[in-house]
DNA sequence: CATTAGTCATCCAATTATGAGCCATATATA
DNA sequence: TATATATGGCTCATAATTGGATGACTAATG
């Protein structure tokens, strides 16, 4: 505890949360090394590790400010989100998946709704378990997509790298019957079916109906 | 057990389990020893397994660190995000954050309360716009953040970055008269109120009517 | 008996941490 | 304008930390 390495490491964190928004000055080196009971010189260090980084600017007299450009965040964005839990994750496709759905039951084209046929038959005619979660993840992909919404396209390929994670592949693997996949497949197809007919709140409840399985299936009911 | 085999596929898998990042340091030597109650040699063993896997990179004086491994290429998430348009992005918002407001309601602890509060306080205190922003944004992260969803949390940061973009600012600044300052004001408040009574349904409501005007005011009703 | 792996103890070399002081620049105050 | 304060930049000597390496001893195994 209380080597640079940690610090650098700290306040990367933290700036990552927002507790400094680009372009906020952060405490002084003093306080710093105050606040965290180490020397000021081994506060310094951390800062050059961050400066070196592009996270941080420094000037002298002025004081240690967030950099406008944070680049490397994409990276800390998706690192972090690969270490959510199941639950989490199902949460939260719980929250914006059916809505998405609604407004692609809006906004979908024919051929964005042709795409999203040919996912949910490929998924059900998959031979194996990495096929069928492929096909089911592009499935969900293409809902997204036909939502025509930019965040919720990004947020969904998100989910789509973490769902390809070792546990929870372990555990969809150890829950998916037969049956339970005919129930997706039918699940599946009723979302398409609402969507086809441009029928927002179907679609919603349908999707809806489906995580909600998932949720059930996966963490135990 | 306590075999340096046992060791390095311990380490592997909290490793994969993202216990640390790529670049973080590992505990030193001597404390993986008596952590595990096992010889510091057994530990250095187990740990030249790692390194001769390119697991680790050790330093003499510095520690041992996890190597950088390759990103995939799905991880450009918040570039393509930052393309979003205003209208996407209040859509998302309106999807996720009341829903993160409910869950927050239940879920946050007493400092999440008032760092909540806080916050909404600074928003309302701030003497110029760009502080403004900065409280507005650290408000509403702090909610996410009580919800507790490590995805959510990971998502409210993105949309962050993106609201600092230069169309958007601009677009808020061309519409916050003083009036409407101050029902922003109001609408945090109520928000916060409902956090604090730990009424879900009401904390998602405030937050949607919150959303809803902002969306009214800044795209046009 | 020979082999292998683990424990304990000790020293070495590279790096980092500490504490103190002083400098240069920027900002606030009189 | 002139002075005072705050802040990052820098150096130095000393102490502490950390991985690298070795040797003596023990226990289990074939």
């Amino acid at each position: 505890m209380g080597s640079s390495y940690d610090l650098a490491a700290n306040l990367s964190h933290m700036i990552d949360d927002g507790a400094w928004l680009t372009g906020e000055r952060l405490p002084t080196e003093r306080t710093l090394a105050e606040h965290h009971r180490i020397a000021r010189n081994t506060v310094r260090r951390a800062l050059k590790l961050l400066e070196q980084q592009g996270r941080l600017t420094r000037h002298v007299g002025r004081g240690t400010f967030v950099s406008e450009r944070a680049i490397p965040a994409t990276h800390l964005i998706s690192a972090r989100m690969e270490q959510a839990s199941p639950a989490d994750l199902l949460e939260v496709r719980l929250i914006f998946e059916p809505q998405g759905a609604a407004l692609a039951a809006a906004r979908a084209s024919a051929e964005e709704l042709d795409t999203i046929r040919r996912a949910c038959q490929q998924t059900a005619a998959a031979r194996d378990l990495p096929a069928r979660e492929i096909w089911d993840a592009r499935f969900h992909l293409a809902i997204m997509r036909a939502a025509k919404n930019a965040l919720l396209i990004e947020y969904c390929a998100a989910i789509n790298t973490v769902r390809q994670q070792r546990l929870w592949s372990r555990l969809k693997q150890r829950t998916l019957t037969a049956e339970l996949q005919h129930l997706y497949d039918a699940q599946h197809e009723a979302v398409f079916a609402a969507l086809k007919d441009r029928d927002a709140e179907g679609a919603r409840a349908a999707l809806h109906q489906h995580i909600i399985t998932l949720r059930n299936k996966i963490l135990g009911e």
